[in-house]
DNA sequence: CAGTGGTCTAGACCACTGG
DNA sequence: CAGTGGTCTAGACCACTGC
């Protein structure tokens, strides 16, 4: 139900009984082109278009809400800059996606020294684990779930020029995910993430990394082939779809003597 | 020199001599909204409108650029999206600024585990050097000086809880710098920045960091009064003003046992 | 060429602030 | 109340894409 801030010349006290919000009690008034935009995230978390798809021209969403261009522009304007959107000029306006993302690993900050991303070509990835588990308290917290609800265990290593150097446990809700394997990971080529959209049609939109300083216990150490006194960096990550709803948990451990973790602040 | 896009019904042709930008060869191209902001940003460097203050009305820059109300409103948008300004509904636009930011610390991601940033009270400061010196070779190029040219080293100790938690060496240009003393940073409360800005207006518009995980030497393990065996993150920071000049080298090794450094990703 | 997003204008009205 | 930023509309034209 769309709300008019009060009467407009041209369309006084119109509504569009546009897929139902619920219907529950009027939400506090926010302006037009915030509920446009809610209606558009509505419309991706519901999957009226998919990753990679273009969504309908400023026009056609204009006349299907009953607003004008510009208004419309501005909803798409703000999801742009949520990276949730990606405009075209010319072209349309399409929807994100993790895949042929040109910035791919858009969530990994962890770079070379010497600048050059493409100087040690692209990670090799290799599954340690995928196992089916029941969420331990932890792991439910972060995910919003019980403990005990079904979640799945994935462990990998990332290597840059056959050197070991990004250790990573991942927890995911069993719902969304039912039919993640070892071997599906293994296969894929490409983010994870881009994976996760294809085959789950879970798309992560934003993330939040609690990053410490620590000793790797002594699985760990082997696994990225380290001394035990070697200090790591410790990266748990959090992510999370369309409506804020967190679908992974991630734990990963990143060698930081060849490489960096780097961050904006703005 | 304001170059419109083409002849428009009522401004064919307006140029406006407005501060000469340098008046070198015609840059390329930009959008008319972009030019301003570029102006905008040049009044905003050279101080015609000092941080905390308030900078013309909309309609005011309108007139002054002779350009409509929309144009500048667009201008104005990306700045405040940079954090540059601030919009203040039936007040004004503001200059941004580092003092009674109401984030302040904006630039400091660390936080207590216990998520209560106001649990642990302000930080305790300690400044345990402040010397002039030359640049090393390292240090000049982070701040794109000359080996050998003069610069100010700070160091001190920032703690939480009467428990010393971060160590800090800081390296400014000595130019814009000059008359820095330790008294002049004892005596300060609030941000180091906010006093940058009051005293050698010098603003911190954005930040780069690059993080490792790290041992400390015995100096460090002694200030920070932990064992070297204790991994510590190690916060390499280079601030920018407006014009995207470095001002600042830090370098900051964070204790983690008891704080994160948070970081969100889009 | 038609269709898309991008820029710019002009004008109306709303919401908020402070005197 | 006047002045500010915030929202919304309508219409013009530009720049880019692909057929």
């Amino acid at each position: 139900m769309i709300q008019r801030m009060a009467a407009t010349p041209t369309f006084a006290e119109n509504n569009i009984p546009e897929m139902g919000i619920a219907s529950g009690a009027t939400p506090a008034f926010s302006p037009l082109y915030q509920q446009i935009k809610s209606l558009i995230l509505q419309s991706l978390h519901r999957g009226e278009w998919k990753p990679g798809e273009a969504i309908p021209s400023e026009m056609d969403l204009a006349v299907r809400f009953r607003v004008s261009q510009g208004t419309v522009r501005k909803a798409i304007d703000e999801l742009a800059a949520e990276n949730l959107v990606i405009r075209r000029q010319g072209k349309g306006t399409y929807v994100a996606t993790h895949a042929e993302s040109h910035v791919q690993y858009r969530f990994l900050k962890l770079l070379p020294d010497n600048g050059d991303v493409n100087s040690e070509g692209p990670a090799e990835r290799t599954i340690i684990d995928c196992k089916r588990q029941r969420a331990s308290a932890e792991v439910a917290r972060a995910l919003c779930l019980h403990a005990g609800d079904a979640v799945l265990q994935v462990r990998r290593v990332l290597s840059f020029s056959q050197v070991p150097t990004i250790l990573e446990d991942l927890w995911l809700p069993g719902g969304p995910f039912k039919g993640l394997t070892a071997e599906r990971l293994t296969d894929d080529r490409g983010p994870m993430y881009a994976l996760f959209e294809a085959e789950f049609g879970v798309r992560m939109v934003r993330a939040e990394e609690k990053i410490r300083a620590i000793l790797p216990d002594a699985a760990q150490s082997l696994l990225l082939k380290v001394e035990q006194t070697t200090p790591l960096l410790s990266v748990e990550r959090i992510a999370f779809t369309y409506n804020g709803i967190p679908m992974e948990l991630r734990r990963g451990i990143y060698r930081t003597d060849t490489h960096h973790y780097r961050n904006e602040l703005n």
